[in-house]
DNA sequence: CGCCCTAACCGAAACGTTTCGGTTGATAGT
DNA sequence: ACTATCAACCGAAACGTTTCGGTTAGGGCG
């Protein structure tokens, strides 16, 4: 219904010629004062918006960046990382036009298929890369399809891409002098799924800050960054004959579900044992006991990489950026070991 | 790079005249089998995709639809709804070749703001309307603007929109013969932001559910879906001379929050006061007390959803569609009262 | 006064599809 | 043998912009 006007009404009521009307808007060619205001004049009261349609046809543009979350639905649903992600996103994506293509894929052919056509159909300028997996297939494709992208924490070296980073190893070293400041000696790590590049970061991290203090690394329990794999790590760890009297965990999620089957177990999280996470989910901090963790950035992230894409889509050149990094929020499920031998 | 090649190209190495190219491509035309495989083939050697931008000029279709949530960023990180919904959406639109335009709004003048240009721009075929407010101005809207649209729990009479309900009934209704069977009389209820119709359904069932138990209303708490609108409602609820003895929250987010308070406060749950939630958040089976709660069906609600928008835009009629009600989970959360006069 | 320059504006092509009326050659009917 | 029919295919317009080369009128200059 109000779709119907295009720029030739305009062009029509400001007696002037749609290439004017072109002019006028985008500010590009030559034209007075006087007609670009009769022309925006008579924009505004026909309501007239230019067709994303046409411009994109022949601007070659599509004023839309393309998402691919790679997730398996129940991981997803509590996660909470891609709603503050994506709303840094749209902060920036929105004051210039552009909009966000989210498209979901629950493997890893699926996620390279999607890329695959989000650039065959032409449906977006550019794509974010996130979640970067050990090698990653989309990091070739994306390359050889010449899409603009920009990588969300991905290795510090060799990247093809520009990349937003935020450093998880201070956050991780902090967490371990946190932890050996109270007391500990055997700490354990929960991994996330060690096909994730941050995976073996974080576990990379955590082997580090031991070595720095000169501490043996405890056992690591191999998980997925899932809840359930948080109590399995917590049957595996919390055996009556354990030694282990910390335990950090790659993400919030796991640290739950860890807290939560510990609680089974009669393991008292602190007294007992001291947890940590990874993330800063909101969550952590109405769970009792609390939860220590590092605290991340998401929606950071997420504006810096809008605005670090939108650049590289309009050519400019672009530098990797570095958020400030994850720090240590020390919450009440971390305390001094328990004295007993 | 690669996005160099059209369907000229393709009905040049096929030896045909484009439009046959789009007829073998489309079904439409009548072209022969030996021709459109020889068509097909052509194009598939090229590695032809048709472009988007072109055919969305020509077929005033965009292949696109579009959601737009309006949150507060921190209720939003917290929420699982969303990522289950969109999941659900998404499993719909992908085989039939549509993406998903996802925007954020952070309040309702962004919000309807955000809707106008979607349609504007033309940059959706149609949208889906999600958590609908209280003499919500973008149905006016909507209608106004004539775009295909589909809502998500909608009021049960007099909505202009095809819509997808997940019945609340049932569900609250089960949580007070729940509490009512363990032999709970004073039951409060903390109610979500009063602006969103669903918080006076859930609101209004919970006093029905009550009523035909013949059981008298407790007190209610307005609160507004946060974890820390459930700290709030404990602080007011949970009293030493209160007389409550079992809480209905309007969702999960508000039981966890409550009974993160409840517990500084050194109120037991379920020992003192039974509590439980609304949504079936996967972070309700890892608190301990675990939480009870009614399970909804984001994802099955995206599906029907996505489902239905599509028929719509494709001008087929479009009926309502009643997802199987919501049901309670009883986890530790509820207990019988205490048995303290 | 004639020339060139420039600001301001216009016309038309181009972008990559779909669609629809038109053409062709073969087949069927009488 | 002639025409009507039909399958198979083609040509060109249309969709709504942007862009770029071209035109015009006016002004400055020698």
């Amino acid at each position: 219904m109000s779709g119907r006007i295009t720029i030739v009404d305009v062009a029509r009521k400001a007696e002037v010629s749609i290439s004017s009307v072109s002019s006028a808007l985008n500010g590009g060619g030559e034209v007075s004062e006087s007609t670009r205001k009769r022309i925006l004049a008579a924009a505004k009261e026909l309501g007239w918006v230019p067709s994303l349609r046409g411009r994109s046809l022949s601007g070659k543009r599509t004023f839309a960046v393309g998402l691919v979350v790679q997730r398996q639905p129940e991981v997803l649903s509590s996660d909470p990382f891609f709603a503050a992600f994506i709303s840094g996103i749209e902060a920036v994506l929105e004051p210039r036009g552009q909009a966000l293509v989210l498209q979901m894929a629950t493997d890893a052919a699926a996620s390279t298929e999607r890329y695959r056509r989000l650039s065959a159909e032409h449906r977006v300028d550019g794509v974010f890369l996130d979640e970067i997996r050990v090698n990653d297939p989309r990091i070739a494709l994306l390359q050889e399809l010449g899409t603009p992208t920009v990588a969300v924490n991905s290795e510090e070296s060799g990247s093809p891409f520009p990349s937003v980073r935020q450093s998880y190893r201070q956050g991780i070293t902090e967490v371990v002098e946190h932890l050996v400041r109270l007391g500990h000696r055997r700490i354990a790590h929960v991994t996330g799924a060690m096909d994730f590049i941050h995976s073996h970061q974080r576990l990379d991290a955590w082997r580090a800050a031991l070595a720095a203090t000169g501490i043996e690394p405890g056992p690591v329990f191999e998980g997925d960054f899932t809840l359930s794999a948080g109590t399995a790590a917590a049957d595996a760890l919390l055996t009556p004959d354990r030694d282990v009297t910390a335990i950090v965990c790659a993400n919030d999620l796991m640290a739950i579900g860890l807290m939560a089957r510990a609680a089974d177990l009669g393991v008292r999280v602190p007294r007992d044992v001291s947890v940590t996470g990874y993330d800063g989910n909101d969550m952590g901090t109405y769970l009792r006991p609390s939860l220590t963790t590092v605290m991340t950035s998401p929606s950071a992230i997420g504006r810096s990489a809008a605005t670090m894409l939108l650049d590289a889509i309009d050519g400019n050149p672009v530098e990797d950026v570095a958020i400030d990094p994850a720090r240590l929020v020390v919450r009440q499920s971390t305390a001094a070991p328990p004295t007993t031998a």
